[in-house]
DNA sequence: CTGGGGACGGGGCCC
DNA sequence: TGGGCCCCGTCCCCA
């Protein structure tokens, strides 16, 4: 008894589910690309990444061995085992597929560009050197071609994953915990010193004597290895992640420890612990880390963006409210906005959480949305935004919160709802009355009332209405904390943290209770504190 | 079990 | 663009 069709029509879920993104687990990141995954499939399809993904939920691939719309084909031949159709693709192409497929350990898709080739009249040249059946010769890039090189240690290419994130499984929350992470981190800060490592630049300067890992400083190991072994200089752009290309966005993989060595025994750091008066918590706090596990359009947690803020009336700054979502703005992936759900799709059910601004639409995942937004021309954009400026010029100032793409704000604002600067001496907001000291601090403080978000964060969609803030949450993803604690190496992804963090150290408790005198290290806690006091019970 | 305190992560916003 | 600060939320420890 065997169901026909059975492996194919599994493939095809499997396929469906990938493209909206449903039980993906893993990202791979190609370039500035990202791409969504199942594991499973790829363990299955590829040696390579068999290695990577038990360990890593973020796997970034060298750019040079592997451009975003060849993987966008390898990964279809992944799930389909099929090639897209021959007419649109070059032997050139071929060749590039050629050279992936051998990067990534798919050697029957290797066999298949091969015979491709050949059936062009092709001689696959210096890229069947990398197949896994022919020569060691090095890949244009110097790589050793990947299939040659089995090793039972899993090589990681540069996976990005986040370390909390590992740490978080363990049953156990105190002792072995604590020593493990604090091992790791004493040894994140011994890293320290080799930090010759230049994001923009892409180029990682030094080498741990013992190769087995580079950290940029920022608390990453920036070693790369080809699958093959060999290990390379960081190739993907920070900014390709980060887009906004954040100094400190460099490093992709935040994991200190490569496999070889993750079970090795943390050196035991000094005796910070005893300088404290109470030691740091070392539990970490992993629970709601951001890890890139997304599932399904899964943006983390206390996704909802928009609700979470503006509807929380924090600070009383988020006013303005009503109106809905605003105009993505045109360029690159800002051209769509997380926004409100809309009636008729359910988050929680639908998970049609990304919203195609132009059009209304919504998407289960980003990539959809990606692939709908490519099909909305400038023109059509363009002239919808002209429409509707022309409508929101008719419902005199009602239309201001439509929210427009801040950056898209021409200089002469007053036909965005904003008025010239010489019409408001004060530089007063037109929504809450605040006064701002010039132009820019007003614009700035205006965006705050905008329901829209036009800062996309690539791996998990969240929006941000700043692109610091957009970047800052990137940190997160990429386990990116450039700030370290000179005592006991705890880690932090903002100096304020850090200084907020030494006062555990140092004792100093700065925050008085006016009540009771009771002092505290953070501000937090004693608003915390005075909140005991106030309530009613 | 509960409440308070300690510590930390994340987002918003202003400078 | 990043730093600094504020707020919310959370987890853990401990009395």
């Amino acid at each position: 008894m065997e169901q026909q069709n059975h492996s194919k029509q599994l493939l095809l879920q499997l396929n469906q589910q990938r493209a909206k993104g449903y039980l993906c687990d893993v990202i791979i990141v190609v370039e500035n690309a990202l791409f969504r995954a199942h594991k499973n499939v790829l363990a299955a399809s590829s040696v390579y990444f068999k290695s990577l993904v038990p360990h890593d939920n973020l796997i970034n691939l060298d750019t040079e061995m592997v451009s975003p719309s060849i993987f966008r084909q390898v990964l279809d031949f992944i799930y389909t085992g099929r090639l897209s159709s021959s007419d649109s693709v070059s032997d050139h192409s071929i060749s590039s597929l050629l050279i992936a497929a051998s990067y990534l350990q798919l050697t029957e898709l290797a066999a298949l560009c091969r015979r491709k080739l050949k059936c062009n009249g092709q001689t696959p040249s210096s890229s069947n050197k990398m197949t896994p059946s022919s020569s060691t010769s090095p890949t244009p890039n110097g790589h050793t071609p990947g299939p040659l090189h089995l090793s039972s240690t899993p090589l990681r290419a540069t996976p990005i994953h986040n370390h909390q994130h590992h740490n978080n499984h363990s049953g156990s929350k105190k002792g072995s915990q604590r020593n493990q992470r604090r091992g790791q981190e004493g040894r994140l800060r011994e890293d320290l010193p080799e930090k010759e490592v230049y994001i923009s630049g892409s180029r990682c300067a030094s080498l741990s004597p013992s190769g087995e890992g580079r950290s940029n400083g920022l608390g990453l190991d920036l070693s790369k290895r080809s699958p093959s072994g060999s290990t390379t200089t960081e190739e993907v752009s920070p900014s390709s992640l980060l887009q906004s290309s954040s100094p400190h966005s460099s490093s992709l993989s935040p994991t200190p420890t490569p496999p070889t060595t993750s079970s090795a025994k943390p050196e035991p750091s000094k005796t910070s612990t005893d300088l404290q008066p109470r030691a740091p918590r070392k539990r970490p706090r992993g629970d709601k880390v951001t890890t890139p596990e997304l599932e399904d359009g899964e943006v983390d947690g206390e996704e909802n963006g928009l609700d979470q803020s503006e509807g929380s009336g924090q600070s009383g700054r988020g006013g303005g409210g009503g109106g809905g979502g605003g105009k993505g703005s045109r360029n690159g992936n800002t051209n769509y906005i997380y926004r409100q759900p809309q009636p008729g799709f359910e988050p929680g059910v639908g998970d049609n959480l990304y919203v195609c601004i132009p059009c209304g639409k919504g998407f289960p995942s980003s990539e959809q949305l990606n692939a709908h937004v490519d099909t909305h021309t400038h023109d059509q954009l363009y002239l919808k935004d002209e429409e509707e400026e022309e409508e929101e010029e008719e419902e005199e100032g009602g239309g201001y919160l439509k929210g427009k793409d801040p950056d898209a704000f021409p200089d002469d604002s007053a036909s965005q709802g904003v008025k010239p600067d010489a019409e408001e001496p004060g530089h007063l907001c037109t929504i809450c009355s605040k006064s701002c000291k010039d132009s820019t601090s007003l614009r700035q403080h205006e965006k705050s009332h905008w329901l829209n978000r036009p800062f996309p964060c690539n791996i998990c969609g969240k929006l941000f209405t700043q692109r610091g803030t957009m970047t800052r949450h990137m940190r997160s993803h990429l386990g990116l904390k450039p700030f370290a604690c000179e005592e006991c190496g705890m880690r932090f992804t903002r100096q304020y943290r850090l200084a907020e963090h030494m006062r555990v150290h140092s004792g100093e408790k700065p925050y008085e209770c006016q009540l009771c005198g009771g002092k505290f290290t953070q501000q937090r806690n004693l608003l915390s504190h005075m909140r005991m006091h106030t309530s009613p019970s």
